[in-house]
DNA sequence: AATGAATGAGTTTTCATTCAT
DNA sequence: AATGAATGAAAACTCATTCAT
């Protein structure tokens, strides 16, 4: 089935997985309508049946499409080459919060994984995008003692994760209201929202707390 | 309208609520079937709207009720009376694992708020749940500083906002497949799943690091 | 779920399984259209999914109720009482002829399911209608024997499998264009159909030369 | 239309009929998908439309052929020459048990043309294979009273009928779920399936009783 | 002549909500 | 107050046919 799919033109496959992208992230999986999608992407229902056996199908290629770009856009972009610790992991939110600029809409996708009635995919998808968000942090925290910037007994595990739990609730919070007030809450004022420069900031101490 | 089902005997309202709860923690708000959840609560379909406006509404006040429940099962039975910290949270931990062993639905319900899809209710609800658990670990640091368990000089709000986010996480490696790959791709072993026990001593143990 | 069907009124159950049989027996049925059926029933599509689970359930309701209603109609109504051999063939080809003045649906249906494509339904189906008819001709042949009508030596199983091939291809070419042609091929002349009387004539010498 | 598939080579010619012989013998008409021919064939789908202007003159061509492939390879082959009536009669029924023992699909096709919802072929179907059929048993009984085999004072067209009646059902049974289990009801027993060599057997017996 | 991608109307089934009893 | 039958819009998916290449 996906074989007919990258048989076409690049900008015709970015078209359809980025209107999927959308609507999958804005109305989640089952409040998703595949006519929808195919409208936003200015192809007819049936042509998409040829290019995905159905809607799980195409759910999945796109949430693996998002993995690969986050991958390319976000961690690969930031990890090789020169610069401190801290300086890469100001640079990996930055670029997560300016990456999908459409809305950090990935972000959605991947948040609604962790849903239970999602379950049934995470045997698939779950791996792909956890480990290449471990290998990062694992390779950043090597590389940070090599430095000597992070401190040798620090255990890489359990860092790795706390990081990882971190960010990616930093990360929920550029979409989800319910994270956003949350971050709010703990570090903001009810009167102004917290700017999104601001939160990386406050991630990035809490970064170093943890590191620490 | 809620009017009317707060007249119900309190067995009967409980039963409506525990069903919606089961339901809407399964299967997520737009997948559950308001048919299934008066079957599950013994209810004819046409009493739920006399009890409720519409499907929204009884989602709102399922949520609130979990709220409710969780605040008095888990964090005040354990937030007073004598305790290092360290046993507190331990004690904690045990609850939430405990709590609703039938499934921890209140957690897949609370879990689900955070999506996009759910961004209309988190106005209502994000706010009331954010309130308990940052009042009930403010509490904590400040007690363990009292008691010389905790140096005066970690910052409350950051040490707090750092273990709520630890804690949510492993609250969620209960019934999201998603976050207990996730877990165990950082803890365990390919092999073996980590047991609950397991993970509450990770858990704790990231505490700890936080705290320090 | 047929027990939410039963429940309705007699004459309503009726009207939907007339409609359906109508339907189902002019389409076939995978041409058949369950909002059609809805519609000639004068029911909503929703309705007809709380009676029956899918079009599978109502197809496999409607034929079961076209066995009963030609037994009750058809074959118990002629073979009790006194009368010849003859005269009871005789008014039993009458029945057929005459049932289902709607066109002799429940036959059509009965013809459908010889197909290939229909292959699925056999293993419920097929032993219901063909049990009632060779228990009919079994017994009939046993009093014509007992009556001297029909000599002893006849063997029952044999006579009964030819007679039952004979009045099914009679009854088929009351509906089938194909099987009627074939009768005209047979029997008439190429200017004027035969009459359903005339048919009837040639079907019983035949099953007199059978029974011979 | 069909005069660029009668420019088409033979064995290219005979691959779609095949597959189409196939694909509608299986799951009749309606059911059928032409697109599933066409891959079946190993020809485009535009192709198809350029060899026959429709489905449904797709399945004329493909009946047609079905008929001349029958008399030729069943009915021709086994009429001319010696040998007894019964003994033709044997053959005639081995050959239609072996042709096309890939699956016996033509006769599944022959049997559909005699649905309700395939009235509108009959026009055009029905003569053409019912005349083959009746010729070929004519001149059989035929022969059969010049040889002193069957009787003189046998009515040729009664007799006739009730021959292709009975053959045609032995035939439906070779493929029809729903006449193999009818066979069996009356002259097999519930644990073993009749052998196609004894419902040969017993068809050629019943065409005894028949021409006696 | 041949391809095979594209179309879009049509089909079965679901489900929140209403309302007569 | 309570019931539960009824509604009908909506949604996923199919497929005969066309047409640009």
């Amino acid at each position: 089935m996906q074989s007919t799919f990258k048989k076409l033109p690049p900008e015709k496959q970015e078209k359809i997985i980025s209107a999927a992208t959308k609507i999958f992230a804005d109305k989640g999986y089952y409040q998703a309508n595949v006519a929808e999608i195919c409208t936003e992407a200015g192809i007819s229902n049936g042509a998409l049946y040829k290019y995905f056996k159905d809607k799980e199908s195409l759910y999945i290629s796109t949430f693996e499409h998002g993995i690969i770009d986050l991958k390319e856009k976000v961690f690969e972009r930031h990890l090789v080459g020169p610069g401190s610790t801290y300086e890469k992991l100001y640079i990996l939110l930055k670029g997560i919060a300016n990456y999908g600029h459409k809305d950090r809409r990935e972000i959605a996708l991947y948040f609604d994984l962790g849903s239970r009635a999602m379950n049934k995919f995470a045997a698939v998808l779950s791996v792909q995008i956890e480990d290449m968000a471990r290998n990062y942090y694992f390779e950043l925290i090597k590389e940070g003692k090599q430095n000597n910037e992070i401190d040798k007994s620090v255990n890489t595990e359990k860092a790795a994760y706390l990081i990882d739990n971190n960010i990616n609730i930093f990360a929920f919070s550029l979409f989800s209201e319910h994270y956003d007030k949350r971050f709010n809450n703990y570090f903001g004022s009810n009167s102004k929202k917290l700017s999104v420069e601001k939160k990386i900031q406050i991630t990035l101490e809490l970064t170093k707390k943890i590191l620490s």
